[in-house]
DNA sequence: CGGTATCCACACCGATACTG
DNA sequence: CAGTATCGGTGTGGATACCG
């Protein structure tokens, strides 16, 4: 692989295919996302399944989502109010790199948390030689 | 696709593939990370190519990948000191994925662009209705 | 039910300066 | 060259309370 196969624009701070790196990292986008792979879920419900978020947040990170166009919100018109939330044909493609990238972090993190559990061991050791 | 097909832990607050997550939306790491794929790359050069991250934030980047067991630091003994960064074998293997998402990203970043543009002007509209 | 509004804490990132 | 040290702005997430 050669320097050349990296496109100049992901080295470019201006450029946009940051924005969905940005999104992928964002605390609770690509967990909305993943959770609307089964279909519409209604506010209350995505709250819940995604553990507790504040609503303030929740509603933050939809907006965001809607926004790029990656979901769709829709009022229904009763009493209670009921608005549901739903991938795009857009949001839905995302979730096929979303879904590897998550099948990654599942067969490696317990190697990860080993790394990290080797690495803060060996900084300790070599705080108490020199102190 | 069920709800069940989703894992439980990442619905889990302290789930640990979260961090994966998080480290791809840092704003360096995915970078560096794809950077690596070329091969090794010493610090000064790494930081021109991801076009001047100060050297604290590069250092913290660095340090969390490393820890991670994601790339490994070496330090050659010589005058003037050369350092090279490196992906590890499972560094390699995130490559794939991430390089999947990119792909999405290049070929959606239009799309969403024109998504946010069409929001920002129906939300303009909408503050104009209602000063 | 589905949000807003306010306030606050803190992590994160950058600028700048200095060192082995 | 390859960092470390210090300081500061800022944006992002959370707690709490209130509204249509």
């Amino acid at each position: 692989m050669d320097t050349k196969d990296l496109p100049a624009n992901i080295l470019d701070p201006n450029c946009p295919s940051r924005v969905i790196f940005q999104r992928i990292g964002d605390k609770w986008a690509s967990l909305v996302i993943q959770v609307l792979g089964n279909g519409p879920v209604r506010f209350s419900e995505l709250r819940k399944m995604v553990s507790v978020v504040t609503p303030k947040v929740l509603t933050q990170t939809l907006r965001a989502l809607e926004r790029d166009g990656l979901i769709t919100r829709t009022v229904h018109a009763q009493v209670p109010p009921r608005v549901d939330y739903e991938l795009t044909a857009m949001g839905e493609s995302l979730l096929q790199p979303l879904t590897m990238l998550r099948h990654w972090a599942e067969s490696h993190v317990p190697t990860i948390l080993e790394a990290r559990d080797a690495y803060d061991e060996a900084q300790d050791e070599a705080l108490l030689g020199s102190p």
